[in-house]
DNA sequence: ACTACCCATCAACGAAATTTGATCATAGGT
DNA sequence: ACCTATGATCAAATTTCGTTGATGGGTAGT
């Protein structure tokens, strides 16, 4: 849970520590294009049931990502804003002599 | 070390370990304006010199931060192309849908 | 009702990460 | 030569993570 005296730095490192998996990476790669259900993600990447869902549960606590179920399924899905955030993140820890190094260099977005 | 035939998912997830921790970040927080001996880390962050030792060695095998031994300090500072390859991570992690909608927000550097 | 499928949760185990205190090495100052 | 400050490293204790297998709750089809 999320509370409201988190502080930014907490917030930046609790995002970064649910992307810090490679398996998470993967889901969330496989996520970029839209919503999928966990039986998708499982037969993808031959993964056990129960440690999916593990990883599932970590990204959805971190706020990446949100779940819907419908009929027997669950969807899950990246929220954008959160993603958002992780970019506003990894702009702010730019030294401060990078910041528009970075646009000039055609890296931006 | 980076070997060859590390995937970008592993680097990436590396990265992301990296910055997971809320020392760390403070550490890289300091370090944004410039470079940084030990003990003026130690200082400010109010931690013991065993454990910003060993939170150094970590973001210095991610690749993100470099140190200098001059007299008998050491002096740690960024590494500013690993701070653009989270960017460049970061960006490429965007949902599909999302990409230039930051542009358009004005959330890009 | 019975069966098959989808998925979350739990307990248990091993592995990895983190903290702490102690020790060691080196550089400088007196 | 002696003493002190800076930092790296090590071992031990602790905490946090990730995987596995088992269980249980829903939902749908027959």
């Amino acid at each position: 849970m999320t509370t409201a005296v988190e502080s930014k730095l907490a917030r930046a490192a609790a995002l970064f520590h649910a992307l810090s998996d490679e398996t998470r990476l993967e889901i969330m790669e496989m996520l970029r294009g839209g919503e999928r259900c966990v039986c998708e993600l499982t037969d993808e990447l031959e993964a056990a049931q129960s440690r999916l869902s593990f990883h599932l549960r970590v990204l959805k606590e971190a706020g990446l990502v949100t779940d819907r179920k419908e009929g027997r399924w669950s969807y899950y899905a990246i929220v954008p804003e959160a993603l958002a955030g992780l970019h506003d993140v990894s702009v702010s820890l730019q030294p401060t002599t990078q910041r528009r190094e970075l646009r000039k260099m055609g890296r931006c977005c």
